[in-house]
RNA sequence: GCCUAGAUAGCUCAGUUGGUAGAGCAGAGGACUGAAAAUCCUCGUGUCACUGGUUCGAUUCCGGUUCUAGGCA
């Protein structure tokens, strides 16, 4: 039994049926709830991020949903250092923590106890180094990081301004190379004793549900929502109004296209997001795949599944 | 019915002064360690509508056919 205890989790693209899959796990196991969603942290964000609503939660304790303004930041480390916390917590009452949600790499920080620098956010250096990219360009900025990291700069290309700043960022924050740091904690081992389930199907079937709970989120008034959080002050700068649903529909509401335009941009780009979500699962270590036509698209079935893995490897009592 | 313009990759279209063709989007694969629902990289053979003709050679030129727009009756 490794330190951190027992750990499940339950996670695949959107739309693939991680939030009834997981109260279920919850209640037969039970267990309590951890989202692990960039976006369901935000308040009056629950049509566009297909956030759990009360009746789903059938009762099962969720955390870190609802917990942030829409106008706050929320990062990775935010997330480890509370999804921790919810850990404990949850321990502490004698049940099982559920980690359930999209965001891949989010999870990927829980489960491996990724470090982080105890450092503050430089806001000043990052809106300065996007300056200059803009001005001299982004081989500028990709020399620069060349000049202190130069395996980072071969790893990172010099279009993924995002990614060369923060190298650069971590350098001078820290004096050591985020490629050293990168390659520390990619050998981590898991604290937890943990079962890591990937539920997928079959992408035309994905998508296609992809377009009809898009059609579902209009119709309950995702447009409504957004232009309450615009009323509210919401901008597309804040990373809460980057995510699907939001950006789109903002864009419609400042009269930059049709709404037509927008449920287009907004279906084919959650179709992406859902294929770099597979991408990323592919390559963790230690998943267990639940394809849905396996178990004919019925949890109950999938949640046998989870029952008998967890006998099989004894995690819980 | 006549005239004109089209018919090329799943979609929108470019192109070849005749040597069998290429962009964007879609789609696929990948990266990712404090913006991650973000950010970035890689991948393009298809009866060039059909059918005769000219030609060493036609998707390209000429004729006809079919279909689609628009115009005239």
């Amino acid at each position: 039994m490794s330190a951190g205890g027992p750990l499940l989790i339950i996670t695949g693209p959107t739309a693939a049926g991680k939030t009834s899959l997981a109260v279920q796990a919850a209640k037969a196991l039970n267990g309590e709830v951890i989202s692990a969603d960039s976006m369901q942290v935000y308040r009056h964000m629950d049509i566009g991020s297909a956030k759990v609503t009360k009746e789903e939660m059938e009762g099962i304790p969720h955390h870190l949903i609802d917990i942030l303004e829409p106008w706050e930041p929320f990062n990775v480390a935010v997330f480890q250092e509370l999804a921790r916390q919810a850990v404990l917590d949850i321990q502490s009452r004698g049940h099982i923590p559920i980690v359930a949600g999209g965001t891949g790499f989010y999870i990927q920080a829980l489960l491996y106890d990724i470090r982080f620098q105890e450092t503050s956010e430089d806001q000043q250096l990052r809106r300065e180094l996007e300056q200059l990219g803009e001005q001299k360009g982004a081989e500028f900025l990709h020399q620069m990081l060349a000049q202190v990291d130069p395996e980072s700069a071969a790893a990172i290309h010099a279009n993924n301004k995002k990614r060369v700043i923060r190298a650069i960022e971590y350098y001078r924050q820290t004096g050591r190379k985020i490629s050293d740091h990168n390659r520390e904690e990619r050998e981590r081992s898991s604290p937890y004793d943990f079962l890591y389930y990937v539920i997928t199907m079959d992408r035309d079937i994905l998508y296609e549900r992809i377009d009809r709970r898009v059609d579902r989120m209009l119709s309950l008034g995702l447009v409504d929502e957004v232009r309450r959080l615009k009323e509210m002050g919401c901008t597309k700068e804040m990373v809460s109004m980057q995510g699907l649903g939001y950006k789109e529909i903002l864009d419609y509401l400042d009269g930059n296209c049709s709404l037509e335009e927008a449920v287009y941009v907004l279906k084919r780009d959650t179709r992406h997001f859902a294929k770099r979500q597979l991408t990323w699962f592919r390559r963790e270590r230690d998943t267990r795949w639940l394809i849905q036509e396996e178990y004919q698209f019925d949890s109950s079935r999938m949640l046998k599944r989870i029952r008998e893995d967890c006998e099989k490897e004894i995690l819980w009592k």
